[in-house]
RNA sequence: GUGGAAUUAGCUCAGUUGGUUAGAGCACUGGUUUGUGGUGCCGGGGGUCACGGGUUCGAGCCCCGUAUUCCACCCCA
């Protein structure tokens, strides 16, 4: 048997159910603030990850799908979104023409990882992105929209919120931290050692107790913010205290993606296991011109559909459409014509065999139907139809032009 | 990438120191005397016990390999 690939899932019927509501209620949030849809190829040259998420990144050094296509082409699987659709926004010259532009996406993406609960190969990103406004408001805009996302879908979270600086004062932290790290000597564990070359900030959130010990007095970059950063850092979370929106500072949260600047924010979840990140986000203004664009101030935002699918609360299901059968072979023919004629408006399912009228009930409650429509010998001799109404319990046995007559109005 | 656990019916799982035709609940399907659903009662179908080797008179059970899933690390959505 043939099966699919390590990591990679089929989405299917019920599954497909939820993935659907989600998208829809992800979209008309998105929608409501102003945001429009973008879709980018899943396959781009592999240079746009290297220089946006950045080599030292887990992301680019380590899982992506990447491989020289036909054209001698060195590509890739887009290992996330914002990358794609930074180019799209530079290639069709939106960074030249100025203003305000939104823009939220959603489909595949690829990292090369080892599976687990909540960590796919081939996983499902909901995103947006945000370019031309500098204003801290816009940072607030994105936290709010991932809760009204949530709130509407039924998912409790708690927010992680972080600023990582800026050009100003980031790579002066980086140094004064790194030389702390340094001054720890042999202490620290492998995995330090190698942070402190790739992400060091990473450091801070080590699991080891040992190296826990350690940093204790190591410097935090909350501390370290320039004014502009600061006040700005101080600005939003007025913000989200004004739209009691609770949130908690955690100095260690770093986004992963080397782009990212300012604001930082990570909504997580206690219910899911391990994989607690359900959305992440944050500011990257200096994206767009490493990219080969006219500067241009951004923030966006991804949320892990596969993560969020079994934390939705679905709604109750409403029985709508009809059910349609007959007791004998005869008339099924006639059964298809009603059904071929409610299906211009309305759910139409034609069951084939021929049943008892308790079997025709059955079929029609399993798949939720409203209308349960049977013909069996009495109707048929009466040229008639019996249609049961299964949530108001009432029952009626109408003429069988009533349906089929509808159409020649 | 590192360490560990698991894999038996469509689903959730039993299966006793290796011993006859591998079980349950749910789901599916049919019946319950004549044409009335979701919830009663009775019946039925469905399993190369993940896959491939090995040990044994005999393997769902023991050993090895492979695949997948899950857990922790790592990382991130």
């Amino acid at each position: 048997m043939i099966q699919s690939l390590r990591g990679m899932n089929d989405i299917l019927a019920n599954d497909y159910e939820r993935y659907e509501y989600f998208l829809s209620t992800a979209s008309t949030v998105a929608k409501r603030y102003g945001f429009h849809y973008i879709e980018t190829p899943l396959l781009e040259e592999t240079a746009l990850f290297k220089r946006s998420v950045g080599e030292s990144s887990d992301i680019v050094g380590k899982e992506m799908y990447q491989f020289t296509d036909k054209g001698e082409n060195d590509v890739c699987l887009r290992p996330e979104g914002t990358a794609g659709v930074v180019r799209a926004f530079i290639q069709h010259k939106l960074d030249k023409k100025g203003g305000i532009h939104r823009f939220y996406y959603h489909g595949a993406m690829f990292r090369y990882e080892r599976p687990q609960k909540g960590r796919l190969r081939q996983f499902h990103q909901f995103g947006v992105e945000s370019f031309g406004v500098d204003s801290v408001y816009e940072d607030a805009l994105m936290i709010m929209m991932v809760a009204d996302i949530l709130k509407a879908l039924g998912i409790g979270y708690s927010l992680k919120l972080n600023s990582l600086g800026d050009q100003h004062c980031m790579p002066a932290y980086r140094e004064k931290l790194v030389s702390f790290i340094e001054s720890c000597g042999d202490a620290i564990c492998g995995d330090c050692e190698r942070r402190k070359l790739t992400n060091p900030i990473l450091v801070l959130d080590c699991k080891n107790e040992a190296c826990q010990n350690l940093y204790v007095n190591a410097p935090k970059l909350i501390h370290n913010l320039c004014d502009g950063c600061q006040s700005d850092f101080d600005t939003l979370k007025s913000i989200l205290d004004a739209h009691n929106i609770g949130y908690e500072i955690d100095t260690n949260l770093v986004r992963g993606l080397d782009y990212y600047s300012k604001t930082a924010f990570e909504f997580v979840s206690d219910a899911i296991g391990s994989q607690s990140a359900i959305a992440g986000g944050g500011r990257y203004d200096r994206l767009i011109e490493f990219l080969d664009g006219k500067p241009t101030p951004a923030v966006g935002f991804a949320l892990g559909i596969e993560r969020l699918m079994e934390l939705i609360v679905m709604p109750e299901p409403v029985r709508e459409g009809y059910y349609l059968g007959a007791m004998d072979s005869e008339s099924l023919g006639d059964i298809l014509k009603i059904a071929e004629t409610l299906r211009k408006e309305q759910k139409a399912v034609v069951e084939y065999e021929a049943k008892s009228l308790k079997a025709h009930l059955k079929g029609a409650d399993r798949i939720n139907a409203r209308y349960c429509v049977v013909i069996g010998e009495n109707e048929r001799l009466n040229n008639s139809i019996w249609i049961k109404d299964l949530v108001e319990k009432t029952e009626s046995t109408i003429p069988a032009t009533h349906f089929t007559s509808k159409e020649s109005l």
